[in-house]
DNA sequence: ACGACCTTAACGGTGCGTTAAAGTTT
DNA sequence: CAAACTTTAACGCACCGTTAAGGTCG
């Protein structure tokens, strides 16, 4: 007669849980080997003990169970399997590479708050082309800027303006010059005037971050803004936006994976 | 009067959906700042934006939202922060490793595959302690221990015999010699007698795969044991088991880590 | 009045752990 | 007979996505 285990007893031999086996039944992922038709007892072989390390094995390994059934699929070519893995590695790879980023964050947050600085977040936005009226202008020092603000906002009509208000930044301070570009986004059309320019900011991808009115606060989160972008490896592409909020800013860096 | 944002407006601003900013609310980690009383529309302030970019940061770098509102919980003390990020470190030092040894394991079996040889399973169990019986006998090849399992269970009542039957070697060939211990588990006492032993296999993590009776088959499973150690950095930590089951063998190694 | 917004409620997916109530084996 | 097994069913966790059915705003 042949040997035949009982739920419990292939749950010890194996390591796994009961409940995970019937699961495993469930998902049709192990089906026992029979089942007693007047208990409904699960009745499970040996042989099932190599088919169930062959399904772990490949959990472990972090193939979900979906992945891992079709790796095991009997019917499935060494050529399936091949592309599975393939794509199960390309998985590993990113994991590894976004925990690493995770933890040079993570240190970098860590001697913060040892400076008692609290830390500054960034994030990530996708952005779609904007419609906006813009007066690009080199100035000498960062509040000059608000003059052609003042000018760019009496020239348009004020029921055409959307919410979003801002400067693009050409170049900054370091660079040896200063020029900046204050911006309306516009709901409807307005007027060509030769006063300012009808253009749309591109779609982008961004690395954002908050910060307040003041050169000290803005600075910062610069700064932030640039760790960030170099922990991950990215580069700037295109000018910096400065968005006004309610009493602070939002700084944007375009950027792109270098 | 307060610039507010609708649930709708703040998610494209803050880039999040606005199903996460009703989540964010039922659990209590981004509470609106209000909430019309009579449409019961949820009304955000500029500053959540900054809020929930705090939030969005963590979670990027790997921390579950109890983490999170424990992190950007308000009266928290610098010093929970340093510890929370702490572990948060660990698991995410954690997680590179373990990835790491997954994608060596992938590209090892990936070449396995290569070689149209089934890829043979490791895992890992965990075993208490057995009480055994067992004749331990240094011999000149494999097969030859059969005669010490043959008086093993001929001296021993059949009732008080388990079903856990093996040998364990204590050296293999490459040694220099071969010494094996046919062993039996017991369920119940047994008289003492100078021909086996009585005593404990003792509890142990397993290196287990499975093979086929045949010595080829054997070795394969071992090796695979082998390299699936060396992949870990674990060591051989006592000597091997292997377990007879319905046909095929259970090989087990003890390990632990270097 | 129409569409674009908002509300709550409820189910889905992953991989099981955890009762609970009831039948089976030793 | 009691202990130790088995069965199905159903809820829980984390983190939302996705309808569905219905009020609100411009």
């Amino acid at each position: 007669m042949a040997v035949r285990y009982r739920i419990g007893e292939f749950a010890e031999l194996s390591g796994v849980s009961t409940k995970t086996l019937r699961f495993y039944d469930e998902i049709g992922l192990l089906r026992p080997a029979a089942v007693d038709p007047r208990t409904r007892y699960r009745l499970y072989l040996p042989q099932q003990l190599e088919e169930l390390a062959s399904i772990l094995a490949l959990k472990d390994v972090g193939a979900s169970l979906t992945e891992v059934r079709n790796l095991t699929n009997k019917a499935g070519s060494n050529q399936e399997r091949r592309e599975i893995l393939g794509e199960l590695k390309k998985e590993v790879e990113q994991s590894i590479q976004m925990a690493t980023q995770s933890l040079k964050w993570i240190d970098a947050t860590l001697n913060e708050l040892d400076d008692s600085e609290r830390p500054i977040a960034v994030v990530v936005k996708r952005r779609p082309a904007v419609l906006v009226a813009s007066i690009r202008s080199r100035v000498q020092s960062y509040p000059e800027i608000e003059r052609f603000e003042q000018e760019l906002l009496s020239e348009l009509p004020v029921q055409s303006m959307g919410d979003l208000r801002g400067v693009l930044w050409h170049s900054c301070a370091d660079s040896g010059f200063l020029e900046g570009e204050p911006f309306v986004a516009l709901k409807q059309r307005v007027p060509s005037r030769s006063v300012y320019d009808l253009k749309h900011l591109p779609p982008a991808t961004l690395a954002c971050a908050y910060s307040g009115l003041d050169f000290d606060s803005a600075e910062r989160s610069y700064a932030a803004i640039r760790r960030w972008m170099a922990i991950r490896g990215y580069r700037v592409a295109g000018p910096k936006r400065e968005l006004y909020l309610d009493g602070f800013l939002e700084i944007q860096f375009p950027m792109r994976s270098a």
